[in-house]
DNA sequence: GTCTATACCATGATAGAC
DNA sequence: GTCTATCATGGTATAGAC
């Protein structure tokens, strides 16, 4: 199973999805950011890996267990993404900049689909789903990494506190771009956080 | 039409919904909050109202027609609400204030369910829904209301700015709240707008 | 204005052939 | 591992009785 491929011919190297439930898992998952959780059809994920919903059956009994697979998927990518900040970075200042950039980075996305993370707690929040959990442990990778960097900055005492206001100010930031789809808005408001980031870890 | 009632007796003041249009509209406002739009079905509405599915479609052919109906009717809820904070407060500063409150009053539901402008703005957005415009007209008119305060608290020239930063704190303290289910996190935000507040208006 | 009856179709899900 | 049926459910929509 590990070292087979649906694209057959073994030479794999430079393939996103080896296998065909990696594959699924990655069509899954920009699906559901794109379309959300619930408007996202077997049908549609099925379509976009090119093959039959039957089949699809072979590896997903239930779309919760898709989700599940979604969900953990985002998890390892935020972890790769948070340990090449943590490479990067010269110092924790530096590396909470990573963090505000992304709004920057993904401006184009996010203006069309806002962010992935809050819009897929917020579904899962309103169909009362047992994988809201599941999605709110997104945001605490997140949580955890930004405490880190600010109690290395010389926070400790608060830096709780100020992880999760910075969360909160760019999940602000995305919502209401996406709302307006004004570019200009996330340049400001990126500006303003990183602004406040040199208040917060001055000297 | 307009003074008809579907509960008869012609004694209505006390009624928050006349019409069983209005009661329709009331009802679905209300479970496309709590589960969102998509995945509140005709039948969930037409239980909430006590009314059969068939007798709902002579109210509203299509579910985009009550999608909009349930767009004017938080508009108009809006415009009271402003209105109101209008009459109350003693100045600029104090009206928004009143708008910072709201996360305070609110904090239950926006644990369990989120922002209902913010989260009924997304999924449409993600739908690709026309009426993604409609539910951005909303936040226009929180945007409108708080450039319209901030200019007369004497910051004219970036008013609309300040208005969107606003917005996009309180929307992102939503999103977070709802995630963590988190009620002192809201306290503690609520509190730094208001310094924050402070601060730009000061004077 | 309100109801019942009914039809249609997309969906999540299963069984079994290849 | 992949496919083609096939099923049951439920959301959507219409017609027509009362």
């Amino acid at each position: 199973m590990v070292f087979s491929t649906a694209a057959g011919g073994g030479y794999k190297g430079y393939m996103t999805a080896a296998t065909t439930r990696d594959q699924i898992a990655e069509a899954a998952d920009e699906l559901f950011y794109r379309q959300g959780y619930e408007n996202t059809s077997f049908a549609d994920i099925a379509g976009a890996v090119r093959i039959s919903r039957g089949n699809f059956y072979y590896h997903f009994k239930t779309k919760d267990e898709i989700l599940e697979a979604v969900i953990e998927r985002r998890m390892a990518t935020t972890r790769r993404m948070l340990a090449q900040w943590e490479a990067e970075g010269t110092g924790p200042a530096d590396r909470i900049r990573c963090f505000i950039r992304i709004l920057t980075a993904n401006r184009a996305k996010i203006m069309l689909y806002g962010c992935p993370v809050g819009t897929l707690s917020s579904e899962l929040a309103k169909l009362d789903h047992a994988s809201q959990a599941g999605a709110a442990r997104i945001f605490a990778l997140f949580r955890a990494w930004l405490r880190g960097q600010f109690a290395q900055a010389g926070r400790a005492g608060d830096a709780d506190a100020l992880a999760l206001h910075l969360l909160a100010r760019s999940q602000g930031v995305a919502t209401l771009a996406n709302a307006f789809r004004d570019e200009e808005f996330i340049r400001r408001e990126v500006d303003l956080m990183c602004a406040w980031l040199d208040e917060a870890v001055a000297g």
